[in-house]
DNA sequence: TTGAAAGCGATACCAA
DNA sequence: TTGGTATCGCTTTCAA
């Protein structure tokens, strides 16, 4: 059976013995148009079950609007990207905006791609977590009129607004953590430095042994960490080396998840000092409990809104780098001392 | 500044020397245009950096496709929906097709008004965990060919395509492993009844005692738990109570990490048994581990997906109300042996 | 307050 | 293989 087809505002107007103009009016809530006439229309949408058709409107309008904005986050079945995406869709549902979602999973094509698409579909505002090393491929849209707001990470090759943290900071602060705890042999396991957020808990890391005087052993890090499966084998292999760490910095929601099993499958959870980054359900309830950077993603989203939304609005001001505090959360498996 | 214009069609038309349709063919990789002309036109695309509307391509085409599709889920910051949001979005993408994503909070007219502004988007299709107790205001869209399935919950009112899973086997399956380990006290802590799954979970927990004989005692169970917050006061109003259960069936996320903490602060982990709904990360190294019933997120996401593409691609078959199979986790907290 | 005609950017249909 | 013209559903512009 093939659909009905939708009633329009030329059929609206027939039936109401008004001209489309008129019902236009009445659609978009213009003020001058008598209350009766008013009514009859109204009356004649609900007869016939007409739906304002926004692509048409938006066709025609000066002001091109789709009303329709994007959130391009690495993955929304992580709790970061998904809290993002919650923020941007709490604050666009007042605003009666959509919000298009999509995983970039750290692959440049796939975000270049999936921002070719949404120009096509001529998106208002776009906020994307970056999985490009540049992105100057977006100026051609920006000088269109596209909205843009990087977050968790800085745009590079574009001049637009940004919200993230200091993760230098947080690496220092969750490494020193566990140097002021009498470790010397922290172990680092992160994500491909390639990636800004990576990079910068890896400098933090650095930072703070230089601070302390402690030497760099390149054997104790392990980068290019993306899940808990391959942070549970740097894990072992790290247990298993002839000189273990007697502390780790997890630079990862997933690589602590992987730190915790297998430092409790081992037995020596409560013999080696952990750090991780990112908050989680129940950290607080762990044996030990875990000790982690926490990132206010409630701030991040909430400064995400108020960028996408301002610049919507028409500021021009020129773009702003905001940085959203970091805090350590001490918990108790940082504060485990070496052996002696 | 104001922003510059984007070129069109004809723009892109006079700069090759062509006719718009023919930039329409090249655009739309229609076949019937030499290759000479063809490449004189990519150029005057390159060159112009015009950027195909889909927009006012739908608005003229036959199939009045727009290539996006929304998922309507109750909130995006849960890992459930989260997980059901992630797989749409997968199997989008691989066909060039958008998907915007709201959280409806259990909001009924949210849920209406969200819905409205999508058919406003004409949106091709919907994946719907309603929050209303029925859709039949739906069937106008429906009828006009709007693809839509239920997930999580079923339809109501109309009839669509539903993936979910038998919530009450699910509530059965808790309750009767705790029975299995001689408790009596059984408590159940869930949502409001009036939302489908809550009721499920608690019809389950119902059956369960009753085919064990085992008293239904209204002391023993607490609704309207949404927050692990809710659900941390529930249990201490349960330990407080004169005759506290010596097991508590978890019948929702938040709920059982609200439980887990509160029997911690309490003391009294290893004295309570404890059986949850969903999986958690780290649930299996939990003190004791947790017990859960798991609902297979992946095959539920991977179905959805299926029902709703088949639609779009035109299978006009009945429509099917789909079971995802639950499992019991054991874990061992749920092992916990009433004290005699 | 109301309406007729033009046009937004693109595709359908038919002709050359 | 190519192009002209009408038109998708709506808003703009201007006149009544």
């Amino acid at each position: 059976m093939r659909p009905a087809p939708r009633a329009t505002m030329r059929d609206v107007a027939a039936l109401a013995g008004v001209s489309v103009k008129t019902v236009s009016r009445v659609v978009n809530q213009e003020p001058s148009v008598s209350p009766d006439v008013a009514q009859r229309v109204r009356t004649a949408v609900a007869t016939l079950g007409y739906r304002h058709h926004l692509g048409a409107s938006t066709l025609r309008r000066t002001e091109q609007r789709t009303g329709t904005v994007a959130a391009l986050l690495q993955d929304l079945s992580n709790a970061y990207s998904a809290s993002v995406l919650r923020a941007i869709e709490v604050a666009a549902h007042e605003r009666d905006i959509a919000v298009v979602a999509s995983s970039l999973d750290e692959d440049p094509a796939r975000e270049r791609q999936i921002v070719e698409g949404l120009v096509r579909r001529r998106v208002d505002g776009l906020v994307l977590m970056p999985a490009t090393a540049s992105q100057a491929y977006l100026q051609p849209d920006l000088d269109a009129g596209l909205v843009t707001v990087c977050v968790d990470r800085h745009p590079q090759g574009i001049s637009v607004d940004s919200v993230a943290v200091d993760g230098a900071r947080g690496g220092a602060l969750a490494t020193t953590h566990l140097l002021d705890h009498g470790h010397r042999r922290v172990a680092f396991l992160g994500d491909d430095l390639r990636i800004e957020t990576a990079a910068a808990r890896y400098a933090g890391y650095e930072r703070a042994l230089a601070a302390r005087e402690v030497a760099l052993e390149p054997g104790l890090v392990v980068t290019g960490l993306r899940s808990a499966a391959d942070a549970a084998r740097a894990v072992h292999g790290l247990l298993d080396s002839t000189d273990p760490p007697t502390a780790i910095f997890a630079a990862r929601n997933a690589v602590a998840e992987g730190a915790v099993r297998t430092l409790r499958e081992r037995g020596v959870a409560h013999a080696t000092a952990l750090v991780g980054f990112d908050d989680f359900a129940l950290a607080d309830v762990l044996d030990p409990p875990l000790t982690v950077v926490r990132q206010d993603v409630d701030a991040i989203g909430a400064e995400v809104v108020s960028r996408l939304f301002a610049r919507l609005d028409g500021d021009t001001s020129p773009p702003r780098a905001v940085d959203i505090d970091l805090e350590l959360v001490r918990r108790g498996s940082g504060e485990i001392r070496p052996p002696h």
